[in-house]
DNA sequence: TGAACATATGAGCATTTGTTCATGTGTTTA
DNA sequence: TAAACACATGAACAAATGCTCATATGTTCA
């Protein structure tokens, strides 16, 4: 163990690069306050997009570009429901996610 | 509670804005791999600032940049030590929040 | 005190990102 | 089928972001 830096133990410690990549892609999807009130406003109940862009007062247009986002990130899923779509949380990480975010800024 | 739409109850239970703000804000700052590259090594141990450096194979200048967003943040702590700066984890709520986000894409 | 070392920081630049605007796709209904 | 409605999407543009380069600040030691 002679010679080894500090540095090049942590180094060779860290996770595969393409893993990290990925980790910082999925908090760069809830880095953006107009998704979070998105996710905010799933938390309460599934919603089309138009109710989505009334609640937040945003356009369709703006609303259904980030829900693109969210939707690839796997946060949210959707469903065609007549003429609507109806988007919903995906699963309890993202409530999991969001609430220790939320006790960090709040403490 | 006739004449109520859905869009309109949601956004009253929605939190202050300024949280929200925040809250995204605090994401942003995990959502970058060089931030994220620099947590994970200081999840292996506290670290001078070239040694971070050196452990990223990255400029000096640009890990020192990323690491004041980070202590801005409360997200990590740092003390001086003779002519060096060991940087550390803040608190736990850092590895928490990682933890969940490397679930989700990890599954 | 001055040189060497460790870190911080401002300006500049290329890239990324979020919104708007115009328009395309898909579904219902008259 | 045509019009109306709901949503998706591409192009364009302004704003934000991360790195580099040069340099400033702060600390140790001869």
């Amino acid at each position: 163990m002679a010679g080894q830096s500090k540095a090049q133990e942590v180094k060779e410690q860290m996770p595969d690069e393409n893993m990290l990549y990925d980790l910082a892609e999925l908090f760069k999807v809830f880095g953006d306050s107009t998704r979070i009130r998105i996710l905010f406003a799933l938390f309460e109940s599934e919603m089309s997009v138009s109710d989505i862009a009334e609640s937040l007062q945003m356009t369709q247009s703006a609303i259904s570009h980030q829900l693109r986002i969210l939707k690839q990130s796997k946060l949210v899923g959707a469903r065609r429901e007549g003429k609507q779509i109806i988007y919903s949380l995906a699963d309890d990480h993202v409530r999991t996610i969001i609430n220790q975010g939320w006790d960090h800024v709040t403490e």
